[in-house]
DNA sequence: GCCGTCTCTTGATTTCAGACAAGAAAAAAC
DNA sequence: GTTTTTTCTTGTCTGAAATCAAGAGACGGC
């Protein structure tokens, strides 16, 4: 479990043996089947969720009952309702696991003695959020630059090993755009490719 | 000038005068005139940019010429285009002055250096950048959850102090909308108050 | 191995907001 | 204070993708 947890912040900075044992206790380990909740919207988002193995995603849930997926999650990606995490509030988001899956949680205590026990941490998040904000900025960008194509084409090209393990509505709902409409761009594509 | 930027820094952590002392020389500061650039696309973003006076915008241009903008900066708020400040590769964002504004700058290689100089930093950043992602997080759910109306509705509730300040073809462009859809919606809102 | 659920496809129809056009009002420049 | 530019409004038409509908195929659970 850990060997991944590690393996991602040592990408960013460097960790002495010391340190990692003080970081261990830190962290629940679970594990999820096919279906099950990790969060739902309405409760507090108590922890902080790395996925060491298997893919979940988080979504809301607007008032026509429409599902929109906002992340997904597979090994090496860290997942939670963040604004529900921080101020402990209610959550708006619900996050439940596509295939079984097991996760390391931190604590919102926990997270800011991490940050204490083991300072460099506070860099290690800092590069880590720096990232995710440029990635969110592209998304960002390419949902209101792009066309359902451009929109579905880039997520294929960018997402390549993980295309197989997530099912097509599930991209749909993440993109922001009807199943169906999906499923005729990959038509378009599966013809051309054809020729 | 530094009074906005330390204002910001210590709603978040704390600083004493040594440490603002050697904060100050690794900033350089600017002023920039109404329609001015500080970032074209394909440029290299070799600052990241903190306002203390003004407003700035981000955008970028698509492939039919159409302005898509990323984001406002007023005071205390930064702005740059993240990934190529980090990367060093070339820009995709514009950034220019809708009002007559004043900024500090600084360039990666101090804002590595701040952070080695005054470790506090990286979790100034690490706060900044956390609430940062919620924000996001709730903007680029409202893009695929919301109609044009409620996205509208919201930005101007959210932002009422800064709306007057703000050309509505910018917010339109901000929002991903035309900006005949936004003159609509204010004229349904208009005429709904006036009963 | 069979049943039920989940997933994907295809066609017909509708709709929301975008594009285009043109003029009015307001602000900035000179 | 007049001209020029910018900003906002209103009307009409169009289009990309959503919705609705229905059936085929794949997969998982028992």
């Amino acid at each position: 479990m850990f060997e991944v947890l590690f393996a991602h912040i040592e990408g960013k900075i460097h960790l002495t043996d010391q340190e990692k044992e003080r970081i261990k206790p830190l962290f629940i380990s679970r594990k999820l089947r096919r279906r099950q909740y990790l969060l739902q919207a309405e409760e507090i988002c108590t922890h902080l969720t790395f996925v060491t193995k298997g893919l979940l995603r988080s979504y809301n849930v607007d008032d026509k009952g429409n599902e929109h997926i906002n992340q997904f999650a597979w090994e090496g990606w860290w997942i939670s309702d963040f604004y529900s995490f921080l101020t402990q509030e209610k959550a708006i988001f619900n996050i439940d696991a596509i295939e079984e899956t097991e996760v390391l949680m931190i604590s919102l205590q926990n997270y800011e003695e991490l940050t204490v026990q083991v300072p460099a941490m506070d860099r290690y998040f800092r590069i880590l959020y720096q990232n995710s904000l440029v990635t969110k900025d592209r998304r960002l960008m390419s949902s209101t630059t792009h066309t359902a194509e451009e929109k579905y084409l880039q997520f294929a090209k960018r997402y390549a090993q993980i295309l197989q393990r997530i099912p097509q509505h599930l991209i749909a709902s993440y993109l922001g755009l009807a199943p169906e409409t999906i499923s005729r761009i990959r038509r378009k594509w599966v013809s051309k490719e054809a020729i």
